[in-house]
DNA sequence: CGGTATCCATATCGATACTG
DNA sequence: CAGTATCGATATGGATACCG
């Protein structure tokens, strides 16, 4: 089942033409960037963990996406020296200023996951 | 109907995994589509005036963004029935509950361009 | 554990041309 | 004006296997 994201990295242009939603889409425009961002902002999470959080996203397509995240510089990669290996992914607080989207994002979900259950029982 | 029936959905689960966010994103989560929605914020557009707001889009994406966001229940397209033809698209009661999403968006994309200005004179 | 590399199917999207 | 059709290039992303 592919149910990714059908976005690519939108450009930097987000230019003066108006669109600084462009601009923030270059950063979070990846399916899986802003549920990623979201499940951190409880705090730090494992690569595992990460993974299980969002199943759809494969091990391939959580690195990539992690990486993303930053180079764009709304998250940390935390490596513990140390046997077993150990990861940690954080927001920056750049990161953490996206709070507010991320958030509004998930309000606006849960409506609509409600007129969908009530739509569709499952 | 190789590209007519295009763009996969994205996934409706948006499930209990905790992920209202991936409900929003299976909505507004093309990358044109937020930039789209908040034009339509100030009110009816015709389809060539969104395509000239949103330049890096053609035609063909456009139409395709439209059709979903249509289907999605986030906007209204109307027709008028003269000649020449007069098409206009308006956000529906959700797609302004969207609002504060595509907001929180714009401000964070400013911050964001303002770093990008002061790193990239231009 | 936390990745990475490769292969490969498919989706995505731009360009162009055409229509009612 | 507001699209649609078709072609083809490219990117996306899954599966699998392997490494430090």
């Amino acid at each position: 089942m592919n149910d990714s994201t059908p976005i690519k990295r939108t450009r930097r242009r987000a230019d003066k033409t108006g669109c600084a939603v462009e601009a923030t889409l270059s950063v979070i425009g990846g399916i899986w960037k802003p549920v990623i961002l979201f499940h951190l902002l409880e705090g730090k999470l494992r690569f595992n963990a990460l993974c299980r959080l969002v199943p759809a996203a494969t091990p391939r397509m959580m690195t990539l996406q992690l990486r993303e995240l930053e180079a764009d510089g709304v998250i940390n990669r935390i490596v513990y020296p140390e046997v077993p290996p150990k990861v940690e992914y954080e927001l920056t607080a750049s990161g953490v200023s996206l709070a507010p989207v991320l958030i509004a994002m998930r309000d606006w979900g849960e409506r609509l996951q409600r007129n969908d259950e009530s739509c569709q029982p499952d």
